[in-house]
DNA sequence: GCTTTGAAAGTTAACGTTAACATTGTGGGA
DNA sequence: TCCCACAATGTTAACGTTAACTTTCAAAGC
């Protein structure tokens, strides 16, 4: 393999100026403002611009400006996994055509390296902040509330947020979810979660699941809350557990991941009707989900809504130069499929 | 909602400086090469730093250094998908603890916008590109070729890669998979993709088919080879046209997207038995397919590995400072499962 | 005691851009 | 004809940082 020096070399403004034959100003001014310049300059600048393939240096030009850069920080639990990648592609969406790019970080399920991430990324100066955890540790607190760059944090809609949040409550929604199951009949439902130190969403869906149960004056049961690690096994292993037939449960709320898909397929593989031998409901829904039959009665999440808003409010406090905190709760929905 | 003006803060080294009886210098010294500061002003500048939550602005250091920014930046085709979500994170893993950090977007399978991303994100002066894409339009190529930044291209082996690459051949790929299947017995082999004038890949795929034919002097058959939308319903529909009996198929390779899962999970709903009333094959695994007996015979990328590889590449020329264009090819395995 | 040495800190200027101000020149109104 | 307005362009300085050079000063060597 050739090793020869490398010199990564950008055009810089004097050299578009010094080749249309003008000051470095006016090629500033006709590629940001046009119509101060005048046509002659205008395609002599741009054909020097076309000939020597210049690109301005927005670290030069933000910095001068002191301005934040146009990039937006996005900061989520994992990349590997389906759910986000909805929220991402909404985060893209809501950026496009607003100048702003995506800068991208996972934390993986740790507020340290979270606090390495918003570290690292406030050195770039970024626009805004996204961030799917809304707990932090003491420091990512401090950095992001002494900057004042915007941040939306969209993995709960919790009350007191650094800033502005675009999310659904978890509690609620895991309420909600058993609720309906409860209504239908069901009175020994288990709960199967990512593990509980894990997250604050975790707790907050077991939360939501236990006050459905109070409300309805269902007894709580120890031996019906379980918790998985993540992965399709986690969903089968909510079945082993639950289905022996000591513990006796007619329906399961798979509250975290991918469990719910994992257990469907299991039932099956186990020729275990579903409902008939228990009643199947997911956290969310997936995209093979509708493939499926039948279908997971599950919570209806718009994670790629929550990526738009997230966006839409990042660009608004971009471009409007105004503090507007912002608290929107995007709902959820309760979506009755065949499992239930 | 309250509207106040909104001053993004950041704190300067000079300020630092001043707190702690310094120049600006000697911070930035004690920050960078701690050795070359005295532990008393170390200790001074260390509680400056903490107290007024200091920052170091990326922008100004690069832009002094001439340097690219410490961004390396990402172009895929689709957001939404799981395979390039394997992809991003073995990114992400190659580029922790490095100082690089992820820039991503996603041309929506369009060389135009492609060509708007490598522009804007050029604009950052980052430290590389990583593209999955492997044909541009000409403006892209000269603006990758002028800057010299590093590019990796991903999408498929080329032989002329701008720069490096770091994937595997479709087209032997997609051979191999079919030469199994011929020696496997089968003869009437079905070829479900993409539309081809979406992306070479696609082209490449089809190719390694028919030369697999070729080989085995099989006769190709137009009315084997569909184009179809990407999605389930895609593999869905490749079992509605290809199952007709007036077709007339033994086996079906599905070359794109997620067709293979959602042919398997059809060919399910129709009680059509798998292999015996049709086999099946797909070009990429997929982390559901595990749970799904049959499990879908299939051809392995590496997309993790090659997302660290690409990484690999990016980190050594961005601290070597030599040029050395690597090509590497992962490769594939024919992962036979139950489907075939 | 005087010079030499080098560790520790400071000063200057530059990276590429752009706001603010300065200059030039042309046409219209008196 | 003279002057003013204003359009077009140029000049200067600054954004925050850091390489290269300079200064300071205490300890070591004679």
């Amino acid at each position: 393999m050739e090793k020869i020096p490398s010199q990564i070399t950008h055009a810089t403004i004097s050299q578009v100026a010094t080749r249309a034959g003008v000051s470095a100003m006016t090629v500033s001014r006709a590629l940001r403002d046009p119509a101060r310049v005048s046509i002659n300059t205008r395609d002599k600048i741009s054909k020097a611009v076309e000939e020597i393939g210049y690109i301005p240096n927005a670290l030069a030009g933000r910095l001068r400006l002191s301005a934040t850069s146009n990039i937006v920080a996005v900061i989520l639990p994992s990349l590997h996994n389906s759910l986000f990648s909805r929220t991402i592609q909404g985060l893209s969406d809501g950026l496009l055509g607003h100048g702003l790019n995506l800068m991208l970080g996972d934390n993986r399920y740790s507020m340290s390296i979270e606090q390495d991430l918003v570290e690292s990324f406030m050195e770039q100066r970024p626009a805004g902040f996204v961030l799917h955890e809304t707990t932090h540790t003491a420091k990512t607190n401090r950095m992001l509330k002494l900057s004042r760059v915007p941040v939306v944090e969209i993995g709960d809609f919790v009350l007191r947020p650094i800033d502005s949040v675009v999310s659904y409550s978890n509690k609620l929604a895991a309420k909600a979810l058993t609720m309906y199951l409860i209504e239908r009949g069901y009175r020994r439902i288990g709960f199967v979660s990512v593990p509980f130190d894990s997250n604050r969403r975790a707790l907050q869906r077991r939360d939501g699941y236990l006050e459905a149960l109070k409300a309805s004056r269902i007894a709580p049961r120890k031996e019906l809350i379980l918790e998985c690690s993540p992965g399709f096994a986690g969903g089968v292993r909510g079945i082993e557990i639950l289905m022996d037939k000591t513990v006796g449960v007619d329906a399961i709320f798979f509250a975290g991941d991918v469990f719910g898909i994992g257990a469907l397929l299991e039932c099956q593989r186990r020729g275990l009707r579903v409902p008939e031998g228990v009643a199947l409901a997911s956290f969310d829904d997936y995209d093979i989900s509708s493939q499926l039959t039948p279908h997971l009665t599950c919570l209806d999440i718009p994670r790629h809504r929550i990526g738009l808003e997230a966006a839409r409010v990042i660009v608004s406090r971009s471009k409007g130069g105004y503090t507007t905190r912002e608290r929107v709760n995007v709902g959820f929905n309760v979506m009755v499929n065949g499992t239930s």
